[in-house]
DNA sequence: GTTACTATCTATAAGAG
DNA sequence: TCTCTTATAGATAGTAA
């Protein structure tokens, strides 16, 4: 026979469930993808699967995470704005001074003014939630690009000049 | 007459997308619950409205947060042994002297060992690939962790000591 | 385990109040 | 605009090869 009414609990069977997991996971995607298109709004899903390397995400990142950074690219005055309010914000002496040296180094480097940012949350200036046009899902294509952003400065640092 | 076959585009007329966004929202964060009960497997989706203030996220972030904090904090031996692999990693001589000098800073205050991954990545000795027991998810959890760590140290260490 | 099938359940587009 | 209804498109549980 067909289909019963599905019983929401966690599916004792695991080849029962694995076939669950495969074909819903597949649903899932779809239904994100088919909101972000119809109603034009930003939608991400992540699937921790039970023995994958890393989780499925929707949407992937490469073509979304460049879409993203150039947007934040396109307004710096709210970084900017938030960069102001932030330095308010005072650090124990000793870190402080050491932090200061190596924002200067950084400062250097223009074209990693994004990244900046998120320097700036993590050493504590700024909170994920001071930063009213980013969000979790921004912040997390921004780090990817920090981090691609670090790794190529150092590459070309050491290569020469 | 009633449904016709849904055109995967934009939908112009803005009320239509407006009851479609509704409906459809709810049925994907059902769905997202739904694959995480039957499965047994963390999904997360997020959902960025055209007018509201914040995302829609599904979990909702106070419980699983806690959760998925503690249980970083169950197993540092995996954060450990990334620490070792990345110290063959090399950065320009001058960040690379500041950076240590932060790091023995960052080294007494071991309550904050965590967050410390995160600093990691955004320092570029590591990258969000290598971290396997970490995920995209994990790592915003984290990050927010690790801010907390660090206000509540400024806080400390501005008090006394 | 992986298709492929299909009966049935579920989501939802459209219409009505 | 929201809510309710209903017909139908779409998702998928169970089964078979």
């Amino acid at each position: 026979m067909s289909r019963k009414k599905v019983n929401l609990a966690f599916i004792q069977n695991a080849s029962t469930r694995r076939a669950t997991y495969k074909k819903r996971v597949q649903g899932l995607i779809k239904k994100t993808e088919e909101l972000s298109v119809l109603c034009g709004v930003d939608a991400c899903t992540i699937i921790y699967g039970p023995n994958e390397e890393g989780p499925i995400v929707w949407p992937s990142s490469e073509v979304e995470a460049k879409r993203i950074i150039s947007e934040f690219k396109r307004k710096p005055e709210v970084y900017q704005s938030q960069r102001k309010f932030n330095q308010e914000t005072f650090l124990s002496e000793s870190i402080k001074k050491v932090e200061d040296k190596l924002l200067k180094l950084k400062k250097k480097n223009r074209e990693i003014d994004v990244g900046k940012m998120v320097s700036d949350i993590l050493n504590g200036k700024s909170t994920l939630k001071e930063i009213n046009s980013s969000d979790l899902g921004d912040l997390l294509w921004v780090i990817e690009d920090k981090i691609k952003s670090i790794e190529y400065r150092i590459r070309v640092t050491k290569e020469g000049k």
